[in-house]
DNA sequence: GCTACACACTTGCTTTTTGCAAGTCACTAG
DNA sequence: CTAGTGACTTGCAAAAAGCAAGTGTGTAGC
């Protein structure tokens, strides 16, 4: 993503540019989780599918959210982590758990290492 | 969107499932800084469309988050603006600014009274 | 060698959502 | 009787999402 391609500079809608989509914020969750592997994101409840998986990992190592790295040569595997940059959306996911739990008490309490987390 | 739709309790997942696209947020915005009327939140910079929107604040009056009133009969005119619900989503909002501007330099600087903003 | 299996994707296709332009409906003003 | 405002709605094309199946690269077992 460009600078040139955000709706406008309030940083609002450019935050939602970059991550406004149903699966990017999960993805974040899972790897501050500890995830990082493909098949790892796609064991998680909400089920992405493989290819907007790949498009979403893609793009997050794109616009710096993320990085990639082999973890093995031969097959060659990789390992998806947050960039300080993606780290930074801590308190962003802190905000939306807090919402949730106050307005969804169906919903789950994440654990306390997850929100003991600082960016 | 009934709670059988949520794709899990996840909390951010939840939230995600409820207003995790690129205009409800902006629209939260809008009715945080006194917009209330269809044709305000056209206004915006960010150029929502007239059905897009249209949809948007028919789920948002759904989902809780704002309430619809006839501010006048004759012609019958409407006003938008959140509920205590939808005032509970400062923080997010205030957390994706605090993000944008770590790591978008030319976006704007929210004024003074929108960050002061407390649930 | 052959089969089976794992991981990390990619491809093809259908469905859903988005976005744009234009139109509608209920009025008010001149 | 025409023009204008506000709040939408409709039609349609383009983009994105979602599902199932397939691919490429390797290891393990027989």
């Amino acid at each position: 993503m460009r600078e040139t391609d955000f709706r406008s500079g309030c940083p609002i809608a450019t935050t939602l540019d970059v991550l406004g989509d149903k699966w990017t914020l999960v993805i974040v969750r899972d790897m501050l989780n500890g995830k990082a592997k493909f098949a790892e994101f796609l064991g998680s409840p909400e089920g992405v599918p493989t290819n907007i998986l790949a498009a979403r990992l893609k793009r997050m190592v794109e616009t710096g959210l993320a990085k990639k790295t082999a973890y093995q040569e031969r097959p060659k595997r990789f390992a998806y982590e947050l960039t300080p940059k993606g780290r930074d959306l801590i308190p962003v996911v802190h905000a939306m758990c807090g919402w949730a739990k106050s307005h969804y008490s169906e919903c789950w309490t994440p654990p306390v290492a997850f929100m003991d987390l600082r960016p």
